[in-house]
RNA sequence: CGGGGCGUAGCGCAGCCUGGUAGCGCAUCUGGUUUGGGACCAGAGGGUCGCAAGUUCGAAUCUUGCCGCCCCGACCA
């Protein structure tokens, strides 16, 4: 799936940079959904950009500086906010034309101290991040519930159940900042919360987000979640009946802020109001780690034998094993499946290795695909194959005639977008 | 950056203390026997022992410097 090039940069194999790019659309249609507008920022900014804002000090090591052949200062982007504001200011005007919501898949580097836990931490990391531009904070809240809807929508769309806790604003500033985090025995900080938070239904598929999102942001912040650093024990005590008290720890998978006027003041980012006067527009942003939503996913679906892939992300949906390759019957058959799979939209992954049958079933389990159907000469002599579930384990006889229609549609229910 | 550790075949490791020219398991390749839930036998290929300098008749092994990586801590999508 990847492989280590350095510390905390790493390369998507094949199987790996298939689940990456199907976590990238999940993150893309729900955004878009949201009425996000797609973009794409460079990689490499100039460092003229970070000195108006104040960032080029302020950033400190994390930030991979560069020269170029000119001696010009550079420096690979940790974030975007002040291209962004480089340009919206070049391009908005008025404030007819708010608000703005933008957003990018983009790579980042952080020159992080201690890059660890794989994909999870890595310096190098593939992050979907937005950013929003409204006339006053009343409209910036707005935006910020979109996004705080669209996020609950995406992690659950991916089989994560996130729970949004307060957070501090760190170095990019602020007032109004939520992390959503996903609980896991493996997380890297420790998480407290009321469990009545982790039972509530995420909005649905045809929620308006024109409307007003707050009752939805009102139900999801009225309960008691915090992260380590934001952690009140009194309060927590105080709110949250001992059988509700849930203490585990998370994995961070994403982190929205409003930050008001912050850059929109030194970057000289204004609009011109109704009444005829300039004022700075108020931003926020909102940042998904994509790459590391991969092994927040490995972590919430695995066992022993390997991963669990739900079928939203799933690098295929089905496996074929061809229990004897070589066999004219059994490969005829594998390859009609294939075909006939594929021919109903669902990704198959064949296996016409000439390995041992424990070998090939090891190796599908590891790879975790939902659903595994096995072909040998002994089950297709009554015309019988084998599916098997990978999440559960169970495993049912199936008539290869009816197989294609059958998967297919267990592949379309579990992909049904609620 | 502070503390600890590692770098030897694609992967995982032994050998280093006590210098004598590199080995094991898995994987790969060939042949055979097997074959319905991680087979067995026989054989083969694959290594500038992280890099550089030094000590020595001789360095994977000792010394020094550098590079890379991992783990613990402060920081982070």
């Amino acid at each position: 799936m990847i492989r280590q090039e350095g510390a905390g940069i790493y390369a998507w194999l094949p199987l790996g940079f298939r689940v990456l790019k199907k976590i990238e659309q999940i993150v893309r249609e729900e955004q878009d959904r949201a009425g996000a507008v797609e973009m794409l920022m460079p990689t490499i900014q100039q460092a003229e950009l970070w000195r108006e804002s104040g960032r080029y000090d302020a950033y400190g090591k994390e930030m991979l500086r560069i020269t170029d052949r000119s001696d010009r200062e550079m420096l690979f982007g940790p974030t975007n906010e002040e291209m962004i504001t480089e340009i919206f200011r070049a391009g908005i005007r008025s404030y007819k034309s708010l608000p703005q919501l933008l957003y990018h898949i983009q790579w980042k580097f952080r020159d992080e101290i201690r890059p660890r836990f794989g994909v999870m931490r890595g310096r190098e990391f593939l992050m979907k991040d937005t950013y929003s531009f409204d006339i006053d904070e009343e409209s910036a809240r707005r935006s910020y519930n979109k996004m705080f809807v669209a996020y609950l929508r995406t992690f659950a769309r991916m089989g994560l159940k996130s729970i949004p806790m307060r957070a501090d604003t760190g170095p990019i500033g602020g007032d109004l900042s939520h992390e959503f985090i996903v609980l896991a025995d493996t997380g890297e900080s420790a998480v407290f919360c009321d469990k009545r938070l982790i039972d509530l239904e995420v909005p649905a598929k045809d929620t308006d987000f024109d409307a007003d999102l707050q009752p939805v942001f009102d139900q999801f912040t009225a309960h008691y979640a915090a992260t380590d650093e934001m952690h009140d024990i009194e309060t927590f005590e105080a709110k949250v009946s001992e059988s509700d008290r849930v203490s585990a720890r998370g994995i961070e998978i994403g982190h929205i802020f409003y930050f008001g006027t912050k850059y929109s003041v030194p970057m000289k980012a204004f609009v011109a109001s109704p009444d005829g006067k300039d004022v700075p527009v108020h931003m926020g942003s909102y940042g998904v780690g994509v790459s590391r939503l991969l092994g927040a996913i490995i972590e919430a679906y695995h066992d022993d034998d390997g991963c669990k892939w739900p079928v939203s992300v799933a690098p295929y949906h089905v496996g074929v094993i061809n229990l004897k390759s070589g066999d004219a019957a059994c490969d005829a058959a594998c390859e009609a499946l294939y075909a006939a799979l594929e021919q109903e939209g669902v990704e198959v992954l064949y296996d016409d290795t000439d390995a041992r049958a424990g070998e090939k079933f090891a190796r599908m389990d590891l790879i975790g695909l939902p659903y595994q159907v096995v072909i040998g000469p002994r089950g297709l002599k009554d015309g019988k194959i084998e599916i098997k579930q990978r999440s559960s384990g169970e495993r049912e006889e199936h008539s290869l005639e009816g197989a294609p229609a059958h998967l297919a549609k267990r592949v379309k229910d579990a992909l049904r977008v609620t």
